[in-house]
DNA sequence: AATGATAATGAATGACTATTCATATATTGG
DNA sequence: CCAATATATGAATAGTCATTCATTATCATT
């Protein structure tokens, strides 16, 4: 956008950085629908007119937030797939850092997942950073029941990618769960029932 | 509410109970904040004057709608555990309905599952209705499993309880993932290998 | 110092929304 | 036939929202 690296103008009195992450904690807690620009401005300490500015308007801000948010949620779930001791305790470890989502009473349950169906398949934007999102998640776990089954970690026969997509499928719908009852309890006893049934 | 069984006053020219289901399926394809009156005047052809008379405001409106939507859902999920075969083969009906709810293009989803995350924790009210569906729904799948498990068509040794719940979780994950993606794909995936790891 | 470019902000605008008021209409009991 | 009661509807109200205009402020380059 900028053709000629010669016009600097007047230098941005804030990072957009932090606040976009403060951004993406209010949408999180408010939803969509429920984040206003007097929120936002109270939040940031910004006029809404600045972040337009540098954000752009409602749609184009909160698929920025999302996709940080995205980004931030696959890397901590690769995260915890990748630092642990064996394959198997690498899907308990994913688990058990999903209940602690559960469990976070400002923000709970998952913003795509919240927000998503929200949204619905309104936008297709949207869509496609949720979509995306939960490929990436599909993947690492995939990964991980792959090598769970190939060291013998694996109760089950059936498929390591039809085992991610039960786990993600299974995570989200936990977490929905916790957001909309207050308790986590449903979550804990999904996961643990998932890992008695297909880990050894 | 009516003290003197005396005083008639016009009758009404419509019938709430087909009224009621036609706002049912609006709340279900466009959601909470989605559905405004001019919509509902629309499709129920009446005034929203009527509307507000007949039902109360938004809120209680909104309330009998997913009152009545949880018990048609329930007695679907019923319906289909108990008129099977075998305990296994009620599982698979169950969750072979599901996916067809979860390929409906028009109303994708479980209406609950979808206006509980966008109404969040919110309201009391309505988060009892849905608890206590998802209650309903936990307790179908325990009978279920239970006489699945004394059958001895269970592969997995885990709590019958913890398994209907794992299946209820999954279930809304399943659909939550339908509606956003419009893509069923992932729900039948989760749900096959559900029913090949726990399943006999 | 002058210029050009961008950022910040005060204020207003227009497009929605749910809700309510006031009035007309229809039915039954006395 | 009249009064009482409840429903239907036209019109208006009050509120909230995202968005935009016009102005002022601040920087780098010339």
């Amino acid at each position: 956008m900028q053709p000629h690296p010669v016009a600097p103008g007047r230098p941005r009195a804030f990072d957009p950085e932090p606040v976009l992450d403060a951004i993406v904690d209010v949408f999180h807690q408010h939803g969509v629908a429920g984040t206003t620009y007097a929120l936002l401005e109270q939040v940031t300490g910004l006029r809404r007119q600045s972040l337009v500015y540098a954000f752009g308007d409602k749609q184009t801000l909160f698929a920025a937030a999302l996709n940080r948010y995205a980004d931030r949620r696959v890397g901590a779930l690769d995260a915890c797939l990748e630092a642990a001791a064996s394959p198997a305790q690498a899907i308990r470890a994913a688990f058990a850092s999903w209940v602690d989502d559960a469990r976070n009473a400002e923000r709970p349950g998952c913003l795509l997942v919240n927000t998503a169906s929200e949204v619905g398949q309104m936008d297709p934007s949207l869509a496609a950073i949720v979509r995306s999102a939960t490929d990436r998640l599909v993947h690492a776990f995939d990964a991980a029941f792959t090598r769970a089954r190939d060291a013998g970690q694996l109760r089950s026969d059936a498929d390591p990618t039809d085992l991610a997509r039960l786990a993600v499928a299974l995570g989200d719908g936990a977490l929905l769960h916790a957001r909309r009852t207050g308790d986590a309890g449903l979550a804990e006893a999904g996961f643990r029932a998932f890992v008695s049934s297909v880990l050894r």
